[in-house]
DNA sequence: CAAATAATCCCGTTAATTGAGACTATCGAA
DNA sequence: TTCGATAGTCTCAATTAACGGGATTATTTG
């Protein structure tokens, strides 16, 4: 893995709930943006200036230059919203993600009506995002959507690349996080800690129900480098219909298509070829 | 409709193309954002630098303070991406839009096998966004897609949009825009452009094919206040499986559905009960 | 037409960005 | 472990832009 993704996964975890440092003026702009939550998806600039305890000139400086970006966009009665820009990124996303493209054809081979649902989880650095969602059987309630995140250590996605992280990551993760650790059954000491997730790599997959009692969630790594892992594939079916023959069915479906995955992202590297058509995927470790 | 969104939809329209005003510091680094094309996704901060002209210091500072905010996020090869705010700050979107959740419930009613697709679109001062897309018909082929934006004049969607602009909005638009109207065959002179699209207006829907020569596209408005336009519905159909009399009624369904949608949104406005629950629809003018 | 609200403009002061290069950290290979 | 290469950070003085406060313009409502 390059410098580069390394010092930024190992800031990412260490710093996790830090906060508080220096700001530019950029970063104070962009802290804009965390203003606008589902419970709060219109702010006029009155009320941004109050929660900023900015001035109405700085206040409205600010929201122009993400109005300028298309981040946020007039909405009625003199707010502001999220604007187009958003959708229209999340759209490049979409489409220039090598996971997703390589992804897409292997899976839809996979047509086991086994598959209840399956999602694709991709590692963040700090967090596990859910980049893409299908839902096969209609009785199955799911809570994973794209752009919904986990913490690393709650639900199948998240564990299996918990599991894969290089050592010294994990010894981060385990020395910011030992009370969470323990609390979730995963090892009182960094030992036990050590040890189930050895465990995990041995078998190479995890299922999980916790975070949806209702349903089955089995989890099997993804890797864009021999050793690194940045993703995770996740079949989902429910419990009420599944017997214990299933479940191995489902996690021997689950563990060959991730494998089939992981193969094709590994040799889509840099490593031979045109570097600026075949560029290195943007799955990341940081 | 409020001052603040006339001014925004002015300056939108009459802008455009216009480009180099005078940058802040925060549009600077939110200027970058713009490098990252579906065509080149990846960038290292060495080829940002040489981008921009900018010193190593600054593109890192730049590049630090979108990373902060999770617009960007590290890769493979010490390039930067995209990052997964985008796709959290979209799944925010997806949740908090009244017109959505307005929309989902009585499109769902609507099952009329005729549909071969539908979309919604909604207007962002210079273009029309595609917000949502539902394909039904297997076999059609669809060019729209979340987060695809169309220019004001093109396909229908957009065009039944621009029909209802306001008066003044529409003259910008036609000053501004007189070659590619008279193009379009939607007018030579002020005069024709306005009665075409007073035309449209009368009847109350646009059908179109122009973007996709496969298939049907019929749209009709949909209105956030008494006056003013914020979305359209299209409905979709593949014209070799469309008789005259199918489209016709194709035509009456799209119109009963943005009308029953408008209905809602209206109601839906701050006139009555809390604003900061019942906040006006973030779906805008400008 | 007048009042009210939204948004921009102006300008002296203040505080942050900038560029150049030295410095640190990590990786890959021997 | 050492070395070289690359990614990313830091320091500091000079420049430049952000900031606040209040006046000004633009647009809607009654």
């Amino acid at each position: 893995m390059p410098a580069a993704l390394m010092a930024a996964a190992d800031k990412a975890i260490s710093m996790e709930k830090s906060g508080e440092k220096k700001q530019s003026s950029a970063g104070k702009v962009l802290n804009v943006l965390d203003l606008f939550t589902e419970e709060n998806p219109a702010w006029t600039v009155e009320m941004i200036m109050s929660e900023l305890g900015a001035t109405r000139a700085t206040a409205y400086r600010y929201v122009k230059a993400l109005y300028d970006a298309g981040l946020l966009a007039p909405g009625a009665a003199s707010t502001y919203v999220l604007g187009p820009r958003i959708m229209q990124l999340d759209r490049q996303i979409r489409r220039s993600d090598p996971l997703l493209k390589i992804a897409q054809p292997l899976l839809d081979e996979d047509q086991s009506p086994l598959i209840g649902a399956r999602s694709i989880s991709s590692f963040y650095g700090d967090q596990v995002l859910a980049i893409q969602v299908d839902r096969f059987d209609p009785e199955i309630f799911l809570t994973m959507e794209r752009g919904r995140s986990f913490p690393l250590i709650y639900g199948a996605p998240s564990r299996i690349i918990l599991a894969y992280l290089p050592p010294y990551q994990m010894r981060n993760f385990y020395s910011s996080n030992s009370a969470e650790i323990s609390k979730a059954g995963l090892g009182k000491t960094w030992e036990e800690f050590r040890t189930s997730m050895r465990k995990m790599r041995r078998i190479g997959y995890c299922v999980g129900n916790e975070s949806n009692r209702t349903v089955y969630g089995v989890s099997a790594p993804i890797f864009h480098d021999k050793s690194s892992v940045s993703a995770s594939l996740t079949y989902v079916r429910r419990i009420e219909i599944t017997s214990d023959q299933e479940l191995e069915e489902l996690i021997k479906a689950v563990v060959r298509a991730a494998n089939r995955i992981s193969e094709k992202l590994i040799n889509y590297s840099p490593a031979d070829g045109d570097s600026s058509l075949v560029f290195p995927t943007p799955r990341l470790a940081g």
